[in-house]
DNA sequence: AAGTTCACGTAGCAGTCGCTACATATCAGG
DNA sequence: CCTGATATGTAGCGACTGCTACGTGAACTT
């Protein structure tokens, strides 16, 4: 029972109930541990959370690297489509709905919060950067203009206004018609 | 002690404290009452929350009325830097600390929290249709395609990622250069 | 004047929180 | 064989959680 061995198992449990209300007898359940060894090995509740941002952070740019496929988009609005697709996949919305926490954390300068939320956004816009369409006329600018649109897509997705963005991209001509 | 006069003090606690950690005890302080007085007014915690959701609300529709400058902008740009910069004042910061939460809320479909996001944004939208330029060719797609890109700027910069989603403003043609 | 409802204080319930003290059990190195 | 570090179980601490029981003045109704 090392770190290690803890760290996708207290992951599992926390994108399934939530990071925010998470407390150390059920993570230590869900671990198959006592909350007494989640001290023992992380030394405080607070270090236990930092550790496991980072390993999240970790997994969710190896799963970034899993779902990059190799050939590359023809247009941006190919791009959007693709990642959006992405992100609305069922095995995605743990995922999503922990996203939202880590951001409202970060948003409240919470220990390792601003640095996983910064990691997985470095991340996921160096895989924009990569899907660029070849030939495109500024890949590193329009990267990052499809990483604004595409979060501001996704948390109007989160509270419900998912038409309404759809709407707007179809309007920036960001979404294949 | 009516519950009129006892949500905007609820509001500015939350405002200060955040709203998932928020407690009985320390808000019946911040209200001058009592726990048992929030429950003898609200019958439940739960039910306070979503109360209180639903005035923050509408104190944010009223915020939003009242910074409508009566003049319009003369690009989309300039909606955009507009309303970038009311996000970014300081008096803004302790709502938009609270706002993730609502968010992260929202994606776990706790009580109140959908509607409540749900009406902001439609609040958000509205104001956006009412500012954008005379003689666009598109108010209304316009309007939901800057409102996506607005707010995945927000959340960008909540993460400290603001640098980033500027880049894209500017390649995407939406900030005044 | 009697009865009812409202508004509020005090005290406390059962449960959970992060964390600790203490006792072991295991196992490698001298 | 002894010793010290690593690992784990049991029990519990004090603080806090949402919430309730109970009592009491004040106001309003009939």
């Amino acid at each position: 029972m090392t770190k290690d061995s803890l760290l996708p198992l207290l992951t599992a449990h926390v994108l399934a109930h939530g990071l925010g209300g998470a407390s150390l007898r059920p993570l230590a359940k869900a671990a198959g541990t006592s909350d007494r060894m989640l001290i023992y090995h992380f030394g405080t509740k607070e270090a236990l959370i930092v550790d496991l941002l980072g390993y999240i952070a970790k997994v969710y740019a190896a799963a970034l690297d899993a779902a990059m496929g190799s050939e590359r988009a023809a247009t941006r609005a190919d791009v959007v489509a693709r990642i959006l697709a992405h992100g609305d996949a069922p095995a995605m919305q743990p995922f999503m709905r922990l996203w939202w926490e880590i951001v409202a954390g970060a948003a409240r300068d919470l220990p390792g919060y601003q640095i996983a939320a910064q990691t997985m956004m470095a991340e996921l816009l160096g895989w924009l950067e990569g899907q660029m369409p070849a030939g495109d006329p500024d890949p590193q600018g329009g990267a990052r203009y499809l990483m604004t649109v595409i979060e501001g897509t996704a948390m109007l997705t989160a509270v419900g206004h998912g038409d309404t963005a759809q709407q707007g991209l179809l309007a920036g001509g960001l979404l294949p018609s």
